[in-house]
DNA sequence: AATTGTGAATTCCTTCACAGCC
DNA sequence: GGCTGTGAAGGAATTCACAATT
């Protein structure tokens, strides 16, 4: 019954995944060993922060070696808790939700979509080109708990997002995705991450015009 | 001709377009004035911190008052580039590409999508539901140059995503939207921005297992 | 000899606190 | 009195550089 005091940062945990992938990459390709230099080389960052991130969960090195591979990524697959299968429910069966449903490549084996929910009456009860139901939002609540799903991505318009957001919360949900650009409230306890497109455009727009402003 | 030497972060014009979208709700909702405290109190931040990441660019408000809503807004439109219209071209009409195409809200005034791109030829020459065009890849460069466009998203999957972005920057593109999963290489002057899903999801279910991992 | 793990140094970002101004 | 703009302080994240280890 030992707590870790540390806080781990959200950019640490972000580069996780990048370590991840990387690493599944490597093992597709056969590779064994790999070194933080080699690894930071691939990933255009430094091999200390690799090591440094590494060692805030423990010691998976070997000095003048490196690590192995597949034992590195089977520790970060259980450190960021795909180790297990997690089910993701997707709320909106408009054209996002459907992208998010269907996008292959996104999900191998650590996601599962297994329903989407809308009210609109035209797409209840239809399925997704791969076969994954479109519920009524209605029944919400009791498909969560039927299908176990621990995920939930937020595919409405802003103008609805909170309500909803508030519902799934109430259900005890406790990770959401969100796409709606606004600011939300979420009690302790909930993850809600939100990607945010239109604050992506402007920082590409503003990319584009900060040289001439500079010069100007 | 005055340089501006100092070097604005990602974090600050991230954030500048967040006070923007409110700004937008303030103006919606009459508001005329506001003050860093009361803006801050909305998002949830620190009102020094929107001070210092205005005062970069200069002096917008008026000490004992506030800031003008509407001034405020027309400058920070200004300094992300969208007092002007930016012309976007999608590459890939999969469910992505179109979810980015039709998704409302995104492009206010401020972003024009005017074409999708494809190599299906069941795609090619149609359109989406809002009458956009979907055209011949091949014909990328020409149209880039016809229609002005001035940021490519990439909705194509992983495995051709670096050689279309190679293309799109041959061709002149400066900043690119990409949803691929992965590492790339950019020149110089271009600016990418990553939207990884896979990262988002595993940084949820982190949070699911975190608790559980701190008192083993 | 090579590479990890890590204290120290550095850089970057945020918050405090107050002088200056309306 | 109230709020901005900002130097100084504080905190966080990254990088350096090296002792420890195989």
């Amino acid at each position: 019954m030992v707590m870790k005091v540390e806080k781990i940062s959200e950019l640490t945990i972000d580069r996780l995944s990048v370590y991840l992938r990387c690493l599944d990459f490597l093992t597709n390709n056969g590779v064994k060993q790999i070194s933080s230099q080699e690894l930071a080389a691939q990933l255009n960052l430094n091999s200390a922060q690799i090591r440094k991130d590494l060692a805030q969960f423990g010691e998976f090195g070997v000095r003048g070696v490196g690590y192995s591979v597949g034992k590195l990524r089977d520790c970060l697959k259980h450190i960021l808790g795909i180790d297990r299968l997690h089910k993701i429910g997707i709320i909106g069966a408009g054209n996002l939700g459907m992208a998010i449903a269907e996008y292959e490549g996104f999900f191998g084996t650590n996601y599962s979509v297994v329903a989407l929910f809308d009210s609109d009456i035209e797409k209840i009860n239809k399925t997704t080109k791969r076969g994954i139901p479109i519920l009524d939002v209605k029944d919400l609540a009791e498909e969560i708990k039927k299908s176990s799903i621990d995920i939930i991505v937020l595919g409405v318009p802003a103008s609805v997002a909170q309500s909803v957001l508030d519902q799934v919360v109430a259900i005890g949900i406790k990770a959401v995705l969100n796409f709606a650009p606004m600011q939300f409230y979420v009690p302790e306890g909930v993850k809600l991450k939100t990607v945010d497109l239109t604050v992506s455009f402007d920082s590409l727009s503003h990319s584009l015009v900060a040289n001439e402003h500079e010069i100007g």
